[in-house]
DNA sequence: GTGAAAGCGCTAACAG
DNA sequence: CTGTTAGCGCTTTCAC
């Protein structure tokens, strides 16, 4: 029965005979309301479709109840999942979540502007490139901020991600297997922080492993850049033993260069690992050897960390390293 | 050089020597100020990193500059495109998404609540459930919803969709060409609507068409459910001539199955068409013949409509439906 | 347990 | 063009 005009909580004390405060205690939880004016309050606000207004509630609360998020343009693949994840583990603690898309770096400072102006409670950001300054800014103000697939070991910040250096140990473990000769790391832009991250770990691992032959090609995560990489790179020089590549999509990307175009048989002449775990990386025509990342872990971290900080904005910056789980596919050679 | 506490406007107009109604001017754009007064509040409010407060403005303005985006679990692969779109169209017209994640039909109760109680300017619903009962709930509370990717032509409901019978009766003709004995339709879900449109096009074309000999199965839109229908149908009956899917994720799942575990030659003896048009399905191992959804024109025109009655609560309820382009690919033989 | 009253930070008439 | 004033709808002391 809902009016056209808002009911106010004034309409309904009105209407029901009490104090508009009462009808305030009676929607927040954990108040000392009677058995009888509750049920009064709730009969007539049901009945006149009242519902709080949550504008009003955060400004004398100064509490949003909103979190943004930070989405990258860049975010890899698996973000759908993850974002899904945020929403859903926010709302079971009754937040919400305020998107935000980045497109260039440029942009955050207009989001940092448009981010205190929304009052959020905190930030988390997916995959997207932070500079400390900027992280700085957010942290005079007061905003915690968690960086999410991110490893920052100097830098105070809140970050989660999952453990790469262990993860790609893990890999070359899996490719060491077949003693490759030539190794080709394709890795991810040289603008992403994760890509670089991945890039060194890989080539500091391979050095220790003694690998002597190894090259490195840029890609831009996409499932092109992974078959023009590989293209390109064929025109000159010989089958690479191992590709190892940043994320999923240019593997499979990779693969599909490599089998189609270059008639190499994946895994057989050319072992290929990826990253990240995506959905399609297990299909059947690619089944990728690579490190799933454990999603609704780093999620949940994510989510402590932020709260935490809401709680209690002294508390020293956080960060957490989770294992990602090897997914043994189909494409590394079996020795 | 922000303060620990919260600067406001009351805070700048005494350091700058204004009225504060000053300072709310110069921070809402189009106002008249006196260039003067302009640069000394703007000077004094950058120095005390003050930011207007969005929570107060929405609580005055009665409008809150957020729209709600409803997304369902079930929402296609490529909704990830279509919400990075969303965020980012709203955005270039100064809205923003607050996200919510709906899991079950019965959830949509508590997310109307929710909704109701951050006064969203409107809603966006991608591929979610929307029976017309809670259409008109929305509707009393004079909050406009636009149905993203449903056509609904009864209802008084503002839609957006893909034009899923021409789509259909593309790849239907081109299937043709082969003069299919079998035809296999594998339909989304059952509670799906969108499944259930594309699946009574597919059908209600196949006769008209003259199919003879088509049957149906039930899928779950994943890649997996492609896989266990097509190794299910295929137990008791022969190979297809053609198979229709409801969308591109369950045709790759029956091109995988198909090959893999069945020794079909997609498309020699099978052919398979999808539809959405995400990216995996133009993936060289798949190729998948389907329609594309135009996606940033669909999402252009929701937001449109929704924008439409923002301003103007009275109009009409608006359906607008968007071509998809027929994507060629290898999934279907070549007469 | 309940009501009165004082704001939260801003916008929007309204005079001047 | 500028300042004064009155709220937006709620939470939260504070008496009773």
């Amino acid at each position: 029965m809902a009016n056209n005009k808002k009911v106010t909580s004034y309409d309904v004390a009105r209407e029901a005979g009490v104090s508009q405060s009462a009808v305030s205690r009676v929607f927040r939880p954990g108040l000392s309301v009677s058995q009888k004016t509750r049920d009064k309050v709730m009969a007539t606000a049901n009945r006149m479709g009242y519902r709080p207004n949550a504008i009003a509630r955060m400004l004398i609360t100064k509490q949003s109840g909103m979190v943004a998020v930070i989405v990258s343009s860049r975010a890899n693949v698996n973000y759908p999942e993850v974002l899904s994840q945020v929403s859903k583990q926010l709302a079971a603690r009754n937040k919400r979540v305020l998107l935000f898309t980045l497109d260039d770096a440029e942009g955050l400072d207009d989001l940092f502007e448009q981010i205190c102006t929304f009052q959020v409670d905190g930030v988390i950001a997916l995959a997207a490139h932070f500079e400390s300054d900027k992280l700085a800014q957010f942290e005079e103000h007061n905003i915690p901020v968690v960086l999410y697939n991110r490893n920052v070991p100097g830098a105070m910040a809140n970050t989660v991600c999952c453990n790469h250096e262990l993860g790609i140990k893990q890999l070359i473990m899996e490719l060491e297997k077949n003693n490759p000769k030539n190794y080709l790391v394709l890795s991810g832009p040289k603008d992403s922080d994760v890509a670089n991250e991945r890039r060194e770990i890989a080539l500091s691992l391979l050095k220790e492993f003694g690998a002597e032959n190894v090259s490195i090609l840029y890609g831009d995560y996409s499932y092109q850049s992974g078959r023009d990489c590989l293209a390109k790179w064929l025109k000159k020089h010989p089958t690479p033993d191992a590709v190892i590549c940043s994320n999923d999509t240019m593997a499979i990307g990779v693969i599909d260069q490599a089998r189609e175009s270059h008639s190499i048989n994946v895994p057989n002449d050319m072992s290929v690992v990826g990253f990240d775990g995506i959905t399609s990386s297990a299909w059947q025509s690619y089944q990728v050897t690579t490190i799933k990342q454990p999603v609704e872990k780093l999620v949940k971290a994510s989510i402590e960390i932020l709260l935490e900080h809401v709680e209690n904005p002294d508390s020293p910056p956080e960060s957490r390293v989770l294992t990602g789980a090897l997914i043994e596919g189909n494409s590394v050679k079996r020795p």
